[in-house]
DNA sequence: TATTAATCCCATTAAATTACTATGAAATAA
DNA sequence: TTATTTCATAGTAATTTAATGGGATTAATA
């Protein structure tokens, strides 16, 4: 029941950039340094979210990165489940799953099926912006 | 962000301990053909609650296992922590986790935090006694 | 136009984890 | 004493994770 580095960096890669958006393109040896992970594996990551929309490329010398919408817009369960897929506990109740043959007879579904729904309420509640907005709280206290 | 079989498979077997319970031990053999799942696996499984002390065992000819204590005793999470471990999405909000560095800085942590509340929330409040009367209401209708 | 700095793309890999399988010893009822 | 069961430990194939590496492509700039 983890969450795998690719899910949590994509988090602070989104977030690295709307932190420290001043309207120019970031590279992704700034993040990585800032972040400190490898730049080569964040390479990776941050390719699925450009292939997903939710940041654009600038290629060639002072090329990088920036995010397409607002902070208010991403949530960290569309970031996550971009990135990790599903985050169904199970693999029965993810969508287009064939459906097992207990299924009706199962007794446990039904806790599943309650642990998924709190855990979409919650990181589909919290968005960039709500991020950045602890972030601000912590530096203030 | 999966349960394994591992710790899927230590519910059923508890929950397939408490409906079938007759005031005899129950062999794995019977459990494992009932839940459709390797008998040699399931051995391993019950090994660990056996060890935790929450089945007894009776060893040799019509041996077996039954619940130490009452279905309504059993959170689903006590049996996934056991067999799983800790339910923590990322290893720093573990108990006894070494510190990360960047722990009062990470504006990430906060969302872990209420993702982990919400998994505890549901798994602890769950019994196999509720995971008994919701197959009665499924059989009812 | 040549250089430099960046993204893009694809292949490889070491280590860990998962989900078993196998073998045989030890205990106990009949 | 035999059949049946748990107990303990080791092995293993497949998958996933978390990278690493090499090189092609693109674009600003000197």
């Amino acid at each position: 029941m983890k969450i795998s580095t690719k899910g949590r960096y994509a988090v602070r890669v989104m977030l690295d950039l709307a932190l420290n958006d001043k309207g120019e393109c970031i590279k992704v040896k700034e993040i990585a340094a800032r972040q400190d992970v490898s730049e080569k594996y964040l390479e990776q990551i941050i390719s699925v979210l450009n292939k997903a929309g939710y940041v654009r490329s600038a290629r060639g010398a002072q090329g990088g990165y920036r995010l397409v919408k607002e902070p208010e817009y991403y949530t960290v369960g569309m970031i996550l489940r971009l990135t990790e897929g599903s985050l169904a506990p199970v693999a029965c109740l993810e969508e287009g799953a064939d459906l097992c043959g207990r299924m009706d007879a199962c007794e446990t579904v039904g806790v599943w099926r309650e642990l998924y729904d709190a855990i979409n309420k919650v990181v589909d509640t919290v968005t960039l912006a709500d991020l950045m907005e602890r972030r601000k709280e912590q530096v203030l206290s």
